[in-house]
RNA sequence: GGGGCGGUGGCGAAAUGGCAGACGCACCGGUCUUAAAAACCGAGGGACUUACGUCCGUGUGGGUUCGAAUCCCACCCGCCCUACCA
């Protein structure tokens, strides 16, 4: 009698046998192709969860399949150690965050190794290590040589509950939060260093090289969202307004560096942008050169250094009021989605260099200081920000773009024309909507002169009537004014005013046209269309209009052709302790001054004071912070920022090569970082696997990293990573709340609970029924917080409120020591993981139930990969159905069976149709369907047991089970490899191959349609002609039936698949 | 507001121009058992039919095709990302 089934037993056991024969060493061997497959590392938080295993496990079994297939496989584990909830544990529990990170690693790797998965361990990469660490300093050494590391100040992000700042990437949404912990972050004017990413904007764009999801490529195209545009020069109006002829630059420091370091020749242009200015000009960034004759007025961003210089005497003191509002907004909760404009005038006006116009320049906090120039030329009428503002404060707004769509309106006002219009109209074939007395038409451009001339013969005295969109007309009694120009605009006003003192309410034509909802929607457009209202450039084509524009601004001087991106630099500065550091000193008489490379590492001090503040302790660490300067000997000290942990993730694909390299040797700026032979061999990283969450933070980081690194000549090589899979994300299990009965007193429309009897959510047969009494209600609890539970207390759905004291004890079944009612669980619809919710799935809780590899197996199977979805604890059983049937079917002898048996050529058959399917779902990630696959062949086995066992071909067909078992259970596939007696390990097997002669079957089965509707089937020879195959589609008896008084107009066999039959009645 | 992904039995899902629902979960019936569990076998999209079969069915409506879950157009719903980027 075989031993049934027992994971706990033979799981330890191989692992312990794999560790002991280094089984997972990943050794170079120039024998076989290398393959690196990596997965994204974890933060050591203390616990690998099921979204690890989700992540890991299909990888690793990605990884041991391409390992049988002949390949040399790297697959390495490490830990991203440095970050934020290490010191925060300092600080609340008063452990050091290297204590807590290396305790919480050590419970990983147990963790990590119960999963079986075939890391090589001696390539385990910790970040917060020195040995590991000193590399990420030599790396920013490297960056500052090359001029792509830089110190400014710079009014950047700030997590006043993380106390440090952000890169751009890691504030999130509209509300601008912390992407750690969800604070609202604030901007602060601190001297910051910055990485030179914006350098490799374009490159970064260009995903020809690499094989990655449209999904990550495209988030990183957005982020990136290189504009091409012209900068365009105004002047400003008639004022002394700057007091020296210095050069201004509007985004600092850009310059100067670029005077000194020149870009070498294959980087690509930057964001940081500056121009000489002369004393009298405001240069903006516009996508839309032409629209510059619709340019009506300028608005500078709050922040913008000439704003102080521009505003007049009379306009400071409301300047410096928004100003200072604009600054403290950001501080404040954005509570309120509404975002109304708003703004104030400096007194000042710029000069259209088009058109010499005089436009009047405000500052809103609309324009973004960080973006473009930090400067607009607005266009009102051709976009919707500018619409918005200037429809608010009263500015003209003057259509200069052609509608493409030919759409025009007009609204004639009841009592303002004569009888007989609506006649003419429906003459002249032009459609109208009659309304509470009220006109409404709508035309095509072709109808707008013809529509002009009738209305204006129509109109009562002292009446006027306008068409708006595709022409703008104003139609009075005595004339028909284009609406075209400011002037005309000025023209226009007068007369309305006169006419109707209720325009009087009216500054400017487009507010007037604007209280007519009926017009909304046709009043700006952003389209590209024929220029109109634009000098000598109307009637240039919208397609050739931008160009055009941008040459003759050119010519002139007033501008030039530009490329934008909103990308940043990525700013990596932390004010934080448990981060690598940053091996800068400050010299009083040398400046900036950069460590030695070989005084590297700058260790971080182990005894430190944290603060309660969560203020970083090496700021008043007296030997950290000072020492000696390199250059000249004199007192210096230490920059106590330490780097942004995604700087350590950006190259630890290269740590695993060889980690801690050279450690206790010193470095050099001309070190390569690892072991280059390592490098040679299993560089780049074949398949990469991981979260889609860091999309435009470490995916974007990492290419960049490698990209400079390629330019210092370390790399031979653009792109990291070829090919990255994303997985989804396992939610938590929908589930039912505890059922509650609770005696109390009513408190109003709440009740106020005194004692309460829990009904666990699992035993809901014998839930009693819901009630709502004067002292006892009972039901399902459907929410809860800290102070109320809310009940369903009736079938209906009805909620009633139950008030509760926070810590009031409470028995709940199955929790021995008693609850509080905190612990009552609540109904759950599909929401995310999260311990507060009680929804989380213990993983080694599964493992120590069900064993790794039917949890392995089961992660796989339940859920497609890339998608995710809720966990459901039930279906694990259908994989642990299926691994005791594997067990059983190699372990137990044959029974002789009643049931159908399977031919031997059946049987082989199935066999090289499950390693075919099998191997190519694995090469393209279905892994959901391995398992099915998995699954029908197992059956089959099932099935021909009895009439195979014990034949040559019955051990070929449970071999290749095996092996074809082995990645996704590899445990069970080595204790029944060996049952079977065969040589250790299964691991280093072949894959099996298929053989498609195989595959074909003697008989096929072959559905016959009758106009598109399944009519028969019928059965042939594999090898039957096209003929055989209609003549016997035609001979079925159903079919015949159906074709009965019915003519054969055409039969289409295609490939020998379907015969499709086209008939029709005689 | 912008962009993306998706919608197929009670549930997770297969099928990407050719027999819709593979493989599982749950449910139901059977075998075994004193009984239950486990295990094994079996039915099952809906409606009509004793059955053979027929009609309807992949969010909704249209289209292309001998043939559409799959391709095209319009719409509805859900989820995710992004957000004043000039």
């Amino acid at each position: 009698m075989p031993n049934p089934y027992n994971p706990q037993e033979i799981e330890p056991k191989w692992q312990a046998r794999w560790e002991a024969n280094g089984l997972y060493r990943s050794v170079i061997d120039h024998s076989k192709p290398k393959f690196y497959a990596l997965t994204m590392l974890p933060y050591p938080s203390g616990d690998i969860h099921i979204g690890h295993w989700y992540a890991m496990a299909p990888s690793d079994v990605r990884a041991r399949f391409k390992r049988m297939q002949g390949y040399n496989v790297l697959f390495p584990m490490g830990f991203d150690a440095f970050g934020l909830p290490a010191e925060n544990a300092a600080i609340q529990r008063g452990i050091h965050p290297k204590t807590w990170t290396l305790a919480n690693i050590k419970r990983e790797q147990q963790q990590l190794r119960s999963m079986g998965m075939m890391i090589d361990w001696e390539r385990e990469a910790i970040s917060c290590l020195p040995g590991y660490y000193r590399w990420t300093e030599w790396f920013f050494l490297k960056l500052y040589e090359m001029g792509l590391a830089y110190r400014k100040k710079a009014p950047v992000d700030y997590c006043p509950n993380c106390k440090t700042t952000l890169a751009r990437e890691q504030v999130i949404g509209e509300d601008h939060i912390c992407e750690r912990c969800g604070t609202p972050v604030f901007k602060k004017d601190l001297e910051q260093w910055f990485w030179r990413i914006t350098n490799y904007a374009d490159e970064l764009l260009d995903f020809s090289k690499i094989d990655w999801p449209d999904k990550i490529r495209l988030a990183q195209t957005n982020w990136i969202q290189r504009s091409e545009g012209a900068e365009v020069t105004f002047g400003i109006s008639d004022e002394k307004l700057v007091m020296s002829n210095q050069k201004l630059v509007i985004r600092n420091e850009k310059t100067v560096i670029e005077e000194q370091e020149p870009i070498p020749p294959h980087q690509s242009p930057t964001t940081d942008y500056s121009l000489p200015i002369t004393d009298y000009s405001i240069t903006v960034f516009t996508t839309r050169p032409d629209t510059l004759w619709g340019a009506t007025f300028m608005v500078l961003s709050p922040e913008h250094p000439l704003v102080e210089r521009i505003t007049k005497p009379e306009y400071r003191e409301a300047v410096q009021a928004y100003k200072m509002q604009a600054a403290r907004q950001s501080e404040i909760e954005r509570m309120s989605t509404e975002k109304e404009k708003t703004g104030v005038f400096t007194g000042a006006y710029a000069i259209n260099p088009v058109n010499d116009a005089r436009i009047p320049i405000w500052i809103a906090d609309y324009v973004l200081i960080t973006y473009g120039t930090g400067a607009i030329m607005a266009v009102p009428a051709h976009d919707d920000r500018d619409f918005a503002f200037a429809v608010k404060f009263g500015l003209p707004i003057i259509p200069v773009i052609n509608r493409v769509d030919g759409l025009a309106k007009s609204f004639v006002m009841g009592g303002t024309t004569k009888s007989g219009l609506l006649d003419a109209l429906t003459e002249a074939g032009i459609d109208f909507i009659r309304e509470s007395g009220a006109t409404f038409v709508r035309l095509n451009v072709e109808q707008v002169d013809r529509y002009a001339g009738i209305v204006q013969g129509h109109l009562e005295p002292g009446c006027w009537t306008e068409i708006v969109g595709a022409r703008w007309l104003f139609v009075f009694e005595d004339a028909i004014i284009p609406f075209d120009s400011i002037e005309a605009e000025e023209k226009i006003m007068t007369r309305c005013k006169a006419l109707n003192p209720e325009v009087a309410k009216y500054r400017t034509v487009m507010e007037m046209l604007w209280s007519l909802p009926f017009y909304r929607d046709t009043l700006f457009h952003a389209e590209y269309g024929t220029m109109i209202n634009s000098g000598p450039f109307s009637g240039t084509p919208g397609d050739v209009a931008k160009q055009r524009v941008t040459e003759w601004l050119a010519e002139r001087g007033r501008g030039k052709a530009t490329v934008n991106y909103r990308l940043r630099d990525w700013l990596i500065s932390r004010q934080r302790y448990w981060g690598a550091p940053i091996p800068i000193v400050y010299c009083d008489k040398c400046g900036v001054v950069p460590v030695p490379y070989e005084d590297l590492p700058v260790l971080l001090p182990d005894d430190v004071d944290f603060m309660p503040t969560g203020e970083s302790p090496l700021k008043y660490h007296e030997g950290f912070l000072h020492t000696t300067c390199p250059k000249c000997g004199g007192p210096a000290t230490r920059e106590t920022d330490t780097m942004d942990t995604f700087v350590c993730s950006s190259w630890y694909q290269y740590a695993y090569l060889s980690p801690y390299y050279r450690e206790g040797e010193p470095a050099h700026s001309d070190s390569i970082p690892w072991d280059t032979e390592e490098a040679k061999y299993w560089l780049p990283v074949d398949t990469y696997t991981g979260g889609a969450e860091h999309a435009v933070m470490h995916l974007l980081y990492t290419r960049f990293f490698t990209k400079a690194l390629r330019d210092a000549g370390i790399v031979n090589f653009d792109e990291p990573m070829l090919q990255l899979r994303n997985q989804g994300t396992i939610l938590g299990e929908p589930r039912c709340g505890d059922c509650v009965e609770v005696t109390g007193t009513w408190e109003g429309a709440a009740f106020r609970a005194e004692g309460i009897t829990v009904y666990s959510f699992k035993d809901q047969a014998t839930w009693p029924p819901a009630e709502r009494g004067a002292t006892l209600v009972r039901g399902e609890v459907m929410d809860r917080d800290d102070v109320s539970l809310k009940v369903q207390t009736s079938e209906a759905g009805e909620l009633t409120v139950v008030l509760i004291d926070e810590d009031m004890p409470v028995a709940i079944p199955g929790k021995e020591k008693g609850g509080t009612a905190k612990d009552i669980l609540y109904h759950l619809d599909v929401e995310k993981m999260s311990k507060s919710k009680k929804n989380v799935v213990a993983p080694d809780e599964l493992v120590a139930q069900y064993g790794a590899d039917t949890v392995r197996a089961y992660l796989m199977f339940g859920w497609r990969w890339e998608q995710g979805g809720p966990w459901d604890s039930q279906g694990i059983e259908g994989v642990v159905r299926w691994v005791n049937r594997v067990w059983n079917i190699v372990t137990e002898p044959a029974t002789p069976t009643a049931g159908e048996t399977v031919s031997g050529r059946e049987l082989l058959r199935a066999m090289h149709f499950a390693i075919k399917s099998i191997t190519e779902d694995l090469e393209n990630f279905g892994f959901n369907t391995v398992i099915a696959r998995l699954m029908e062949y197992t059956n089959t086995l099932s099935k021909a047991k009895s009439a195979h066992y014990g034949s040559p071909l019955w051990d070929e067909a449970i071999s290749n089970l095996l092996l074809l078992v082995a990645p996704v259970a590899p445990h069970i596939a080595e204790e029944l490899w060996a049952f079977l007696g065969k040589p250790y390990s299964i691991h280093q097997q072949a894959w099996p191959a298929w053989d498609p002669a195989m595959l074909v079957e003697d008989e096929i089965e072959i559905p016959v349609q009758i106009n598109g509707k399944m009519r028969g089937r019928v059965t042939v020879p594999a090898d039957a002609g096209e003929d055989a195959i209609k003549a016997a589609a035609l001979a079925d008896a159903n079919v015949q039936r159906h074709l009965e008084g019915q003519q054969v107009l055409k039969v289409i066999v295609p490939n020998k698949k379907l015969v499709s039959i086209v008939a029709k009645g005689k």
